[in-house]
DNA sequence: GACAAAATAGGACGTTTGACCTAATTTTGC
DNA sequence: GCAAAATTAGGTCAAACGTCCTATTTTGTC
């Protein structure tokens, strides 16, 4: 079938583009992991460029189901924000491995000068918008763009370190501290 | 002069590596941005990776000094934890650009699965040490590294977020709430 | 001033890269 | 059932890569 090529490469892709990065990665390397001849992939995809366009595209379009998962899941959006917190250590072991998908691969496109720098970074805007709406429905008002920033920023930097210690015990203090801060701010709501 | 023309290439390198990556960096462009051929390159560097060890060399011993002034010119251990913190203030035009010069670097190398993965982490580690000596000093005794951790993933997703969205106010930003972290940690030290 | 050592220049190598083409085969739509 | 469209395989190409080599120039020492 047609679609399903195009989409063992993207997902394929998607997993090199992640574990080598984009630069890393050929189209040989691609090609040999699907299984298909070079030829056969220049068919779907015309440029490297347009894999990635894909990969995004791939990325942004599981990060919408799963945040939507969460918004249906989440009993309320404290429990939702638990949960965003939680892929830390849900995804752990590839975390070390490999950092986050997405603050990586904006640091390399970022280096790169690559035109979908603003294309991944769009994966971001997709975790602050759904983040700073859960804050929102707390009551934090104006301040929920600043809160979701906040954590957001906190869990990178939780991957970066884990990533580049591959310490998975820190890891887990990290996502008990961001948890327990939450709490925090749920509980001095009002004040501010 | 033979010292200077071996110095010219790390600095050159190292400012390459930090704003293009160090697998985008070829031979060439080092060589152009020095003024010097190919064959006189590789007169002093064998291969890449020797490049790449005394671009982490140079990166060391600037950061030990850069350490050594700040335990200096800091009037207590808060005040230093304090500079380091504002490090993200100093170099925040750089930061939002190519993001931070370790953590891109570990990234990058790690997901090569580079053989010098270890030494960029050291460069983490020269970090982590030096703030969780101040830490103790100030009273934390065993959660000194904790903290000095903390701090450290901190301003590395402050880093991250701020070359994703390009984002100096939040910088700052955040930048302010570490330093207020710091001052609650401290009026809170012997209650652990 | 002679001469060995160090530094420099520039070209050559084999490989890999992204990109592209043609022809054969398979699937699909009418 | 068959032409059109989609898919595949495999080869080609120029450019760039890391690496390496050999000349030439500069430097330091006696």
């Amino acid at each position: 079938m047609a679609i399903a090529t195009r989409d063992r490469i993207i997902e394929t892709a998607d997993i090199l583009f992640y574990q080598q990065g984009f630069e890393a990665t050929s189209f040989a390397d691609i090609a040999l992991a699907v299984g298909i001849s070079r030829g056969n992939f220049y068919h779907h995809f015309k440029t490297k460029d347009d894999i990635l366009d894909g990969v995004i595209n791939h990325r942004l379009a599981n990060t919408e189901q799963m945040l939507d998962r969460w918004e249906i899941e989440g009993d309320d959006p404290a429990d939702r924000i638990r949960s965003f917190i939680h892929i830390l250590i849900v995804n752990g072991e590839k975390i070390r491995k490999f950092g986050c998908p997405v603050g990586t691969l904006s640091s390399e496109l970022a280096k790169l000068n690559h035109a979908a720098q603003s294309d991944a970074a769009s994966l971001f805007t997709l975790f602050r918008s759904w983040l700073s709406r859960q804050f929102e429905r707390l009551g934090f008002a104006g301040r929920s763009d600043f809160l979701a920033m906040h954590i957001l920023g906190r869990s990178q930097g939780v991957a970066t370190l884990a990533n580049a210690f591959n310490d998975g015990a820190f890891l887990r203090r990290e996502v008990e501290l961001m948890c327990l801060w939450l709490d925090e701010q749920i509980a001095a709501v009002g004040k501010y």
